[in-house]
DNA sequence: CTTTTGAACTTGCAAATTGCAAGTGAAAAT
DNA sequence: ATTTTCACTTGCAATTTGCAAGTTCAAAAG
């Protein structure tokens, strides 16, 4: 179970996502990763140990959810649920903090701003939008 | 110096602010707090040496400055840079994401949301907003 | 059908970060 | 002049992170 410091929104959402990872993981979902070896490859480099915690601590949290694993599927993808689409501002509002702020950071490519909370979720068969 | 894992600006971002309690802080510099015993007033009741390294932190980063103790002033206060009142909108979407998805959590008191990057910085004399 | 491969984790330990409690030193208050 | 308060610093213990090896199990290869 999850501590909360207080009843403070911000603190409360950090006590979620406010480690080094959680919000990397998330990025990189929004643009598209789904696998466990997907997230491996991040440039950022995440160690095993990391990414197993931090994926089981996003699903607890109902951020992201694992799909069955299907006959005819491979292994065990993970999706962004609704509640984690709902993250999508904030990462769209640091980045763009990020590329102002800071000097030779990275241009997000144009899907990531183009991303919308209502893209995530809810086992949305049926098209998704980024390639 | 701070190392950034990579050029993403989203990763470089919560390089900077991505611990536990960079973001508490500013939450509450935006919601008027200055002194250092203002931050360790906080409710979520940080402790001393974590507030005076994350403080230093910040004000190497340009995100908080130290304003000189004139005359007539009692001791140093901080207070959010342009730089710094830039994460006003990322603090704004992770106040949301908690409100709408945490259960029980406190509403944020409408100036918060109301703040706007534009209250901080240039040492603007002549009125701030809050109050 | 047996072996190999590779993706998805686990485990063990060292290093770094966080948190608690107790100082310290200079300015303010009395 | 002395006490109190504010703004830190210091010294550990506890937790978290990171690295390097395993381990497991399904699927592909032989």
């Amino acid at each position: 179970m999850i501590e909360f410091r207080t009843g403070c929104p911000i603190a409360s959402t950090l006590d979620i996502v406010g480690d080094r990872w959680s919000l990397v993981i998330i990025r990189s979902m929004v643009m598209g990763a789904r696998s466990y070896s997907d997230f491996l490859a991040m440039p950022e480099k995440i160690s095993t140990n990391i990414l197993a915690d931090r994926l089981k601590r996003l699903e607890e949290a109902g951020i992201v959810a694992r799909r069955q694993a299907r006959q005819g599927q491979t292994r065990g993808a993970y999706a962004l649920t609704a509640k984690g689409g709902g993250l999508v501002p904030a990462l769209q509002a640091l980045a763009r903090w990020g590329e102002a702020e800071l000097p030779d950071r990275w241009t997000s490519p144009e899907r990531f701003y183009a991303a919308r909370p209502e893209d995530f979720g809810d086992d949305s068969r049926g098209g998704r939008p980024g390639r």
